[in-house]
DNA sequence: TGTGTGTGGGCAACGAGAGG
DNA sequence: CCTCTCGTTGCCCACACACA
């Protein structure tokens, strides 16, 4: 018999607690309450919770650690919206239905990813790779504690049959999802971007040990410790996402007018700003607007440039962002011209702009136009300067010459 | 070997100004 | 008001080389 007194402890149990909690949390995303990430693919956006993806994911867990901002928007690169959408209901509710067909690649980005219960999976997949695939053509994938089950829908005779034994009988070979290091490289790992700024994850989708893809120039490109990208990532530079406001009520507070004022596709009523603001309106209290590392434009520079093709974009802030002397007297890279020693005239290597600026418009503009590759921003970049040497170097004409004088 | 880069050259669109 | 000319700007292709 149990002896009672006043300091008897009493375990109190919520016998349905974690029905109710994972419950409550598919509500609240479903609801988009309190939601502070935006993942972003193939132009499409869902909303989570940076706890759920934390714990279902240590590669979103060091992301979100390396990456204080508030609400950060992560563009995902070759990943497919609906692959993306049934690995975050994966997360929240602990199982998905998945079509065979795209079994293959959806745990191949779940393994990208590091999603818990999933890559579990593929590590059993790999140690059996002998057994067949079976004709079923609907699965449930769900996570049971500290493995993945994987369920047959349309077999309505199993029972729970242990782990291994279903996953290998459905998993395609595993050749189609464990690549070697060399094929890694060809990109079906998704690359991810926080805010426009890539990252790309490597084999085994390290976060923050991979440079930043257009960190072109020497001096950047050795950043490649952990630290070095954690660092960059959260001093200051977490808000490479659009400045602008998710709705026209912002764009009121920020501007005193409407967003249907402006047109051409300019600034305040850009159709882009919706996916890339949550973070950071507050920069517009200063009249400036961060474009990301350290590198900030006048609102009103900003609003003078068009927003309905990148191009326009990225010429619109290296006009504001560089001198027309700057752009006609130096490069994007500072990379030595490849016809240096062919072109007879052996002209001087033109210095490089300032990187910062540079991988800030091209942050920026990636941010507004995901889809938009990193090179063809530098090329714009590129005509830019050429435009504005060729400018320079144009002969003076005879009357505006008299004029001076 | 594939990709990235800087530049030459050419073309098109646009706007300003002159002339009918 | 219309047309034409000219200059400016933007875009693209091609090329050769650097680099991973």
């Amino acid at each position: 018999m149990v002896e009672m007194s006043n300091e008897q402890l009493f375990c109190l149990r919520w016998n349905n607690f974690q029905t109710n909690f994972t419950a409550q949390f598919e509500t609240l995303r479903a609801e988009e309450d309190f939601v502070d990430v935006t993942l972003a693919c193939e132009g499409k956006r869902i909303k989570a919770h940076k706890l759920i993806l934390s714990a279902c994911s240590p590669y979103f867990k060091e992301l979100f650690k390396c990456n204080p901002c508030k609400h950060p928007i992560i563009f995902m690169q070759d990943v497919e919206y609906e692959h993306l959408l049934s690995l975050v209901e994966f997360m929240y509710s602990g199982e998905v239905n998945i079509a065979q067909a795209q079994l293959p690649n959806f745990l191949h980005t779940a393994e990208c990813l590091q999603i818990r219960g999933l890559t579990a999976a593929l590590q059993k997949k790999k140690s059996t790779e002998s057994e067949k695939i079976s004709n079923s053509k609907t699965m449930t994938l769900f996570s049971n504690e500290n493995n993945t089950k994987l369920k047959n829908q349309s077999r309505t005779n199993e029972s729970n049959s242990n782990f291994e034994n279903n996953l290998d009988e459905r998993l395609p070979p595993s050749k189609k999802i464990c690549r070697s290091s060399d094929q890694a490289h060809h990109s079906r790992d998704p690359p991810l971007s926080i805010d426009g700024v890539e990252s790309k994850p490597g084999p085994l989708l390290q976060p923050k040990t991979e440079p930043i893809e257009y960190f072109s120039d020497d001096e950047i490109k050795t950043e490649t410790s952990p630290r070095a990208s954690a660092d960059f990532m959260s001093e200051g530079h977490s808000s490479y996402s659009m400045q602008g406001s998710t709705d026209t009520s912002v764009h009121h507070n920020q501007f005193g007018e409407s967003s249907q004022e402006n047109t051409q596709g300019s600034w305040p009523n850009r159709r882009y700003s919706q996916t890339l603001n949550e973070t950071n309106t507050r920069n517009f209290s200063s009249n400036r607007v961060s474009l990301g590392f350290g590198v900030e434009v006048r609102v009103d520079q900003l609003r003078g440039v068009k927003w309905n093709d990148y191009r326009k974009l990225t010429r619109g802030l290296a006009s504001i962002l560089f001198s027309h002397q700057e752009l006609a007297t130096r490069s994007v890279t500072g990379q030595r011209w490849s016809r240096y020693f062919s072109a007879g005239d052996a002209r001087p290597v033109k210095p490089a702009l300032d990187p910062a600026k540079i991988h800030a418009i091209i942050a920026y503009v990636r941010s507004v136009f995901p889809q938009v590759a990193a090179s063809h921003i530098k090329q714009v970049l590129a005509y830019k300067c050429k435009e504005c040497a060729a400018a320079v170097h144009k002969p003076v004409p005879l009357n505006s010459s008299a004029q001076s004088i």
